[in-house]
DNA sequence: TTTATCATCAACGAACCGGA
DNA sequence: TCCGGTTCGTTGATGATAAA
């Protein structure tokens, strides 16, 4: 007696310290559905009305659960549970209750016993209920109520006589599989899952089941449509859901994963195949077509750099080369000093880093005067040190010759002059990165800067964009994103220009910058050298050489282009002669 | 009757793919 | 390389059904 009654007690306490139902179920050996179910005969509403409407009866004068069932037509039995779980004690008949319940009591017992055993001998549920002759619910009932000596609960009977069935399954058939397992069977998938997890000793030997009972389909690392198909369930997420409780979680990713990387190394080796032919192909092919040149070698190289690269799109169009050869060529042939300029505008290559970039592809040196070009592109030392503070700016070089007012193939050169060759790549990618971070297209800080000068000048928007050639998504972005950015170039600049840190606040070239690009031009320096020295009193080209160390011809030119009056010896002389 | 379980759906984000 | 679309796996919500 009130075996209910502390079940209910224990459910209630636990579910009260926070328990969820699965701990609960743990805890004191029920099904989780059993819980439940004792847990609404004292707290649903229905079984709390049907509560009052009994003890009503019983202030009545009405003490048997027969008597109160006629009265209120509820059936007895539930009238026996509801005051069981409720602790009240109803009065019964008297020559009724000694003798069948005894009886009953007994014969029940001995039933379990008998049940058990059978579990013991490796029956299944099913073939317990044939050979008992009774129902499950009629043993679910008999534990409930006479099951308090039991070794066991119903819940653990369940488990092994489904056990039990898995384990004759697998000694009777070959190769059963899980989804089979579960369309044949009554066991439910979180039943099974859990079974699975179980050991059994094979030659002293403790494997789990997991072992033996598997999905093909999860070992080999099919997607969730294929599984879902092979099992005829409605939805990959049904499928899933069989996989995880079925506790092939883990070796299904496991097998995906490997899957993965056969087929990436599959198509890796199969790349490198299709390489190595082509690679072959273009040999032969190479081969072929030398033959077809006569001879001449402006074609044999054009042919021979053509061919070299991988790839036909983008590629500098094969007349072009020949011609860039002929005329290189040509120009050797009668020792024309060519420059780059010249060579591009002869075989009409896009740009001059082309025409040499091709010319060493072909290992050829330039034919023109290269200490001339060096000359053109010197910079002054403070220039220098501006250019080197792009590797601790966010700029790339093409931002940063805006910056600093510099053709960006002098910075580029720059770097290279300074054993820097390495950080060009960086900076070259600096500009992918700078685009993906803004997520504008063709996103350079130079054309934010372009435009927020625009904009601070007070230029219409429309015109802005149609100077400027920015779309209208890009130019919007630019607009959105002002804030951040100006602070990125405000930072880059007072980097490049650390003299004028608290005087920029502008994310653009300001008077004060500009004044300071002028005075650093090559122009500007070699004109205030020249004067400094004459002011200190050199006398003619050839002191002023001495002084500042530069060739007649670069004083003269720059004496020319400073308005200067050359203290020239030579000169006097002339205006000597002159007169006579 | 109540609730666990089965089943499906929509939404989401990451990974992937393929055309421009 | 970039961009937009697609696929795939995951998650939470919710309805339907069967078991206790």
């Amino acid at each position: 007696m009130g075996r209910l009654a502390d079940n209910i007690d224990k459910i209630l306490e636990l579910e009260s310290q926070g328990k969820t139902i699965d701990e609960i179920s743990e805890s004191i050996g029920l099904g989780i559905k059993t819980i439940s179910a004792y847990k609404a005969i004292r707290t649903s509403k229905k079984a709390l009305k049907k509560l009052e409407l009994i003890r009503t009866e019983i202030l009545r004068g009405n003490k048997t659960a027969e008597e109160i069932s006629k009265q209120t037509k509820i059936s007895h039995s539930y009238i026996n549970i509801i005051a069981n779980a409720n602790r009240i004690i109803l009065k019964r008949k008297k020559h009724a209750k000694n003798a069948i319940n005894k009886k009953n009591k007994k014969t029940k017992t001995d039933l379990l016993k008998k049940i058990e055993q059978l579990a013991d001998s490796g029956k299944t549920f099913d073939e317990i209920l044939a050979e008992t002759n009774k129902s499950s619910l009629e043993i679910n009932y008999c534990y409930t109520w006479y099951g308090q000596k039991s070794q066991i609960t119903y819940k653990q009977l369940r488990y092994q006589t489904d056990k039990n069935e898995v384990i004759r399954t697998l000694n009777n058939e070959k190769n059963i599989r899980i989804s089979s397992f579960v369309h044949n069977s009554g066991i439910s998938l979180k039943q099974l899952g859990k079974i699975v997890e179980d050991e059994i000793e094979i030659d002293g030997e403790k494997i789990k089941i997991k072992e033996f009972l598997y999905d093909d389909f999860v070992l080999e690392g099919k997607t969730l449509i294929e599984i879902q198909k092979h099992i005829g369930y409605g939805s990959r997420e049904r499928a899933r859901q069989y996989v995880n409780t079925t506790g092939q979680y883990d070796k299904w990713v496991e097998s995906k994963e490997k899957k993965k990387k056969i087929k990436k190394d599959l198509n890796n080796k199969k790349e490198q195949n299709e390489l190595n032919t082509k690679k072959a192909l273009i040999e032969i092919l190479t081969e072929k077509a030398m033959k077809d040149c006569n001879n001449k070698w402006a074609k044999e190289t054009a042919l021979r750099v053509y061919l070299k690269k991988n790839k036909i799109i983008n590629q500098v169009p094969l007349e072009k080369l020949i011609k860039l050869y002929e005329a290189y060529e040509f120009a050797k042939k009668h020792n024309i000093s060519s420059s780059l300029k010249l060579l591009r505008k002869y075989c009409d290559i896009n740009s001059e880093s082309q025409v040499s970039h091709h010319l060493s592809l072909a290992g050829l040196k330039l034919l023109s005067n290269y200490k001339q070009n060096k000359e053109i592109t010197r910079i002054s030392s403070k220039q220098k040190e501006r250019i080197l503070t792009i590797l601790e700016t966010v700029f790339s070089s093409k931002d940063i010759s805006y910056f600093i007012n510099l053709p960006q193939y002098v910075i580029e050169q720059q770097l290279v002059l300074e054993k820097k060759s390495k950080n060009i790549n960086i900076i070259r990618k600096k500009n992918r990165k700078i685009r993906n971070k803004h997520r504008i297209q063709y996103f350079s800080y130079k054309k934010a800067s372009e435009i927020y000068k625009a904009i601070d000048n007070k230029i219409k928007h429309e015109d802005i964009k149609e100077i400027l050639e920015i779309d209208n998504t890009s130019y919007k972005k630019y607009l959105k994103q002002r804030a951040n950015i100006s602070q990125i170039i405000i930072q880059g600049l007072k980097n490049i220009y650390p003299e004028l840190t608290n005087k920029i606040n502008k994310p653009y070239l300001t008077y004060e910058i500009k004044e300071i690009q002028k005075s650093e031009t090559r122009k500007y320096v070699m004109i205030k050298k020249i004067n400094d020295v004459i002011d200190q009193g050199a006398d003619s080209v050839s002191k002023i050489k001495q002084m500042i160390g530069h060739t007649n011809e670069t004083i003269k030119k720059y004496a020319e282009l400073g308005n200067i009056d050359l203290p020239q010896y030579t000169r006097k002389k002339q205006k000597q002669k002159n007169p006579n």
